[in-house]
DNA sequence: AAGACATTTCGAGAAACATAGAAATGTATG
DNA sequence: CATACATTTCTATGTTTCTCGAAATGTCTT
């Protein structure tokens, strides 16, 4: 992953109601199914409605948080499909282990020669 | 880590020219001494200038820089420390080992019972 | 103390962002 | 087909952010 990349996954994050529907989506069981090119998408999952009631407490979805989704949709963090009336969104796992692997390989490479260095191997 | 510190980590990466700067310190090698109180700081490590200079090729570091260096040290992800003339900037590694352990956890929490619930127990 | 060097702070202007209400779109249901 | 429902798009507004140059701060050297 290169830092444009990073820098847009981590700008989604960057504001406090993206990063609350990020969490909940997170913590949210989603069944999935796997679809006929093999990619992975939500077969249930939360709606627009309920990310946007458990966040703001409104019982309709507003306009800004379907703006936040779209946000987080345009960063490639979250899916949305249609299903009836309603968008089920989710977190989509590929984007997520990628920023998982980026933040892990930086952790074990900042500390790369300090630990050799230092002679205080821990 | 709550909902608010990680907008506040990732708002600090959310920007191209931060996240240049990160993944620069990343992979910038840089013993560490453990201080009185058992803290990690850095001994050796980039100047704010040399960071400038990856970044952004000039050889003077740029006002703009060091609006960026202390944004991301606001954020905790970077400590800079002063030597003499000039200040020595390092990653953060125990924030960047928590945000890494987010992202982990996430990443495994975002499939929690699908692949329970799709027959797919790995 | 004076000068050079590395960096930060200040101030201003342009661009990007978050929010909210109103109008528009797409979809099921009677 | 009309209505209700879920969501998005549009528009306007206030706020924050990024950038740049100039001035200020802190630190070495002579």
């Amino acid at each position: 992953m290169d830092h444009k990349e990073l820098a847009t996954m981590c700008k989604a994050l960057g504001d406090p109601t993206r990063a609350r529907i990020f969490g909940f989506l997170v913590n949210c069981c989603c069944p999935v199914a796997v679809g006929d090119e093999g990619e992975v998408r939500p077969v249930e999952g939360a709606t627009a409605g309920e990310v946007c009631c458990h966040v703001t407490g409104s019982e309709t979805i507003t306009s800004t948080v379907s703006f936040h989704l779209k946000e987080l949709r345009q960063a490639g963090l979250v899916t949305a499909e249609r299903r009836g009336k309603s968008m089920v969104c989710a977190i989509d796992r590929e984007a997520l282990a990628r920023l998982a692997a980026y933040f892990d390989d930086a952790s074990k490479r900042s500390g790369c020669c300090c630990d050799d260095q230092q002679g205080e191997p821990k």
